[in-house]
DNA sequence: TAAATCATGAAATAAAATTTCATTTTTTCT
DNA sequence: AGAAAAAATGAAATTTTATTTCATGATTTA
């Protein structure tokens, strides 16, 4: 509830002299927070008790109240709304907005996925003999970066971006393999078949995908990372950054739930990288 | 610059007394907003000149400006502080923790940006007779992704995440070819040579990479998504994302820059993956 | 046009924040 | 270790800011 939204509406509710206050308050809402209540009334040319029956016309306590509410309205200013990259945009436009977009989509993702699910798929990731990733196209990428984490975890995991070795893998499947399809659209064909040849090799598959579509359908668990996209400019963002969280979330749960021993594991890993590197110099 | 996040980066700059307002702040900063001075003083078991003091400290004007500030960092929904997951987090913490950090990230690597070297950037990708995405580990990830969106311009693109694919690419690159190195730390060995060959041969480098390292003095521009990670239980998770968000943003860019025409062949590719999908029934 | 209601601001009061300064604690240097 | 210096802290005084009260003037209604 935007305050600077309630004034607007209740303007005519208001009298002669609120009105006032109202309007030096829309004016510059940003000089009002660092206003006294005295400095407001002289500039709006009425009295301090006006100002602060004004303020609790609007269903404040008072005026520093006041000033509370109108901080975080104006704090809001740019809203993680998925505002649009216009033909004509500089590229600080375009930039601001390419970032906006995607944490709008990281804020919605996050609401809309259900943490008994992740408990669940942690669960039984914990518990694989073997991990599969499968993904094609964009989504390749995210079964690429979550080989990348689990593979660090020491435990026998897989990633195909490949038709033919996605099937060839999945009928090799096994009780106690986990395969998790990741597909944004959750309608590509082949996947679907992979997901469904998984399935009937016993092996439970997890589905990181949009509810009710083919691809859910064949799954264990859908871990739903539904993101209005509409595919702006005909690729696929947003999505995909969603989809590379979600995997960051399944790997900490991973590691939380394996304890504290395990981790030392994951240390040795980045030791064992440091050779490769230049020496950082304090 | 979030005021949480602030009193968190300056914990240890603060007295004794000065912290345990910081953790009373901290621990429910909603709270907080609607006390007065006195109040806070209380609840922090300290007397009100401290808080007073405390507020100054952190660049505020006095305690009534500080809960302004405070007010601001709070109207986000959540404040996207880094925090950081911890033993004992249930699934529902952590899936937060791990979205808000994210969310963080992105929005420090945007502020960080730099829009003239994005410009730049889209000028010598528009203008390059060949592109190639180099990265290692986890930024291959990203080069991967990079790949995948230019691949859809029709114009030659590489990726490589083999250390002497990229070599012989490197060597064979000539004035005109634009290649983009991926990585985090910068100091990767492998990488800042291959950088070097290919700026040796007359190719333009590009970094996306942090500032003042030793692959960022083989670049002509760099592109840096600085993002405070202590590589959270060893592995990169949100630099990664802020990486791919700034492929984004540079894809579209281009595209831009190309103008509409150009967009209809997007189009055509989007169609083409049509026929691989089962029908979204309306 | 008189009575009633409402709006308004001056002044008084109350509340809150800030400054000053003396005391205590911590640090630094011998 | 012990003295001197520096820093931190809170009690009390002061200042600033907000709120209440109330008398007066404006506006509406019958």
């Amino acid at each position: 509830m935007n305050i600077l939204e309630k004034i607007t509406n209740e303007l005519d509710m208001l009298s002669k002299s609120e009105r006032k206050v109202a309007e030096v308050i829309l004016a510059s809402p940003s000089t009002v927070i660092h206003s006294s209540i005295a400095a407001l009334a002289k500039q709006a040319k009425i009295s301090e008790p006006t100002v602060n029956r004004f303020c609790r016309r609007l269903d404040t306590k008072g005026y520093p109240d006041f000033k509370l509410h109108l901080a975080q309205s104006l704090a809001n200013g740019t809203p993680y709304v998925n505002r649009h990259v216009d033909e004509n945009d500089t590229a600080e436009e375009y930039t601001d907005k390419i970032f906006e977009s995607t944490m709008a989509s990281l804020e919605l993702a996050r609401k809309n996925l259900d943490s008994n699910d992740i408990n669940r798929s942690v669960d039984l990731l914990t518990q694989a003999s073997k991990i599969s990733f499968f993904g094609l196209g964009a989504s390749a990428i995210v079964a690429h970066d979550a080989q990348n984490k689990f593979f660090r975890f020491n435990v026998p995991v897989v990633y195909f971006d490949d038709i033919l070795m996605q099937r060839m893998s999945a009928i090799n499947s096994r009780q106690g393999d986990v395969v998790i399809m990741i597909s944004h659209t959750g309608r590509t064909k082949s996947l679907v078949e992979v997901a469904n040849l998984a399935k009937e090799n016993d092996a439970t598959v997890i589905g990181i995908t949009a509810k009710g579509t083919p691809l859910a359908k064949e799954c264990s668990i859908v871990l739903s990372v539904d993101v209005c996209e509409d595919t702006d400019l005909y690729m696929p963002m947003s999505s995909r950054i969603a989809q590379l969280a979600l995997i960051d979330v399944l790997a900490t749960g991973f590691t939380l739930r394996r304890g504290s021993k395990f981790r030392d594991n994951l240390k040795k890993v980045k030791d064992c990288l440091r050779s490769s590197r230049f020496e950082k110099k304090d």
